[in-house]
DNA sequence: TTGCTCCTCACGTCACGTGAGGTGGC
DNA sequence: TTGCTCCTCACGTCACGTGAGGTGGC
């Protein structure tokens, strides 16, 4: 009961699987939201797919906005005399659920892509960039990764090509740069 | 100079004007980050449009994830030798950033509506919740307004048709129930 | 005069983050 | 043996929130 089953796995394997900090699951156990299916020999906590499942609907929640107490007032099993059982319509209103927190956080990391370019000095400064080149290396130290930098000018492109095309203009791109970088960006 | 002007507003006004709690701001004021632009006769604080833009920016910031240190470190004024004015191109990054925001809160929105209308008993309860009449005022009891109804019937129409469908039935709406919520939110 | 808003501390809260000091497994 | 992960406190941090006790303006 207390030894290493098969598919368990430990604190900073769960951590890891799930996408938060081990110290948020320890903070979780703390208030009594997620407890280890047992423990091994050595003391260390073991958890199962059961906790992995619950990990991600307090993820959910979270990412809704509930507060941990509201969570767990949410997974907390329901008192007497409430009828047993889930209604089909939740699992679909927890998949939309998901969905959007999937979407806010695609969102939120262009977010912080943009924050982070904005917040470079070299970019703020009054004179233009200088060509793609310079351009390309401005936003790769700003944390842009080669498929960001696709994504961004994808997007641009799609929602406001003339802004985009006067932004690359604004950046000091020779007019035959602007126009490869929207070619490329409408592919 | 330290009495109230033309155009001048207090605290609790900028709070209202600007979306955020009081507290906030005076947060902010204690950060050194939002600097009032005088005082009344009484000692009340006294803001005007500049400091109304640079919460804007804050806000911006902010919601795309930078912490209010490094907001602070961003807004303050460049160093010796940096290049004065700012450059065309950051306009159009913080245009961008806000529109990111907007969608997010948007997004954010639906998430807590959401989540509230799954965290209700009675909707999480086996037993069908009956018919068109009774589904209204549940989400009534959720906190959804008659716009927010027609907006998320109508997402959810659009973008998962079969899914809303499935789910009207499964909430124990008749057929004509059904159809007629799903004409409703196509219109 | 009533009701609302403002003021200044100061302490509370929420969701973690960060060591310190020590033990366990390939 | 080395390096990595784990353990348990306990205290720190970030961005506010919440009074307490008092003054100001229509």
């Amino acid at each position: 009961m207390s030894r290493p089953t098969h598919g368990m796995m430990t604190l900073g394997r769960l951590a890891k699987l799930s996408g938060l900090a081990r110290s948020s699951l320890l903070h979780y156990e703390a208030l009594g939201l997620l407890k280890p299916a047992g423990r091994s020999a050595a003391g260390y906590r073991l958890y199962g797919e059961t906790q992995l499942e619950r990990l991600r609907s307090i993820r959910r929640y979270r990412d809704a906005g509930l507060s941990l107490a509201a969570i767990a007032e949410m997974l907390s099993p329901r008192k007497a005399g409430a009828s047993r059982g889930r209604a089909p319509s939740v699992e679909l209103l927890e998949a939309r659920l998901l969905e959007l927190s999937n979407e806010v956080e695609r969102l939120r990391s262009q977010q912080r892509l943009l924050a982070r370019l904005l917040a470079m000095p070299e970019f703020r400064a009054a004179r233009p960039v200088g060509d793609k080149a310079a351009w390309s290396a401005m936003l790769s130290r700003a944390g842009f990764s080669e498929a960001d930098m696709r994504q961004w000018h994808a997007d641009f492109e799609a929602e406001h090509p003339k802004e985009h095309a006067a932004f690359l203009r604004a950046l000091g791109l020779a007019a035959t740069e602007v126009s490869a970088i929207r070619r490329w960006s409408r592919q």
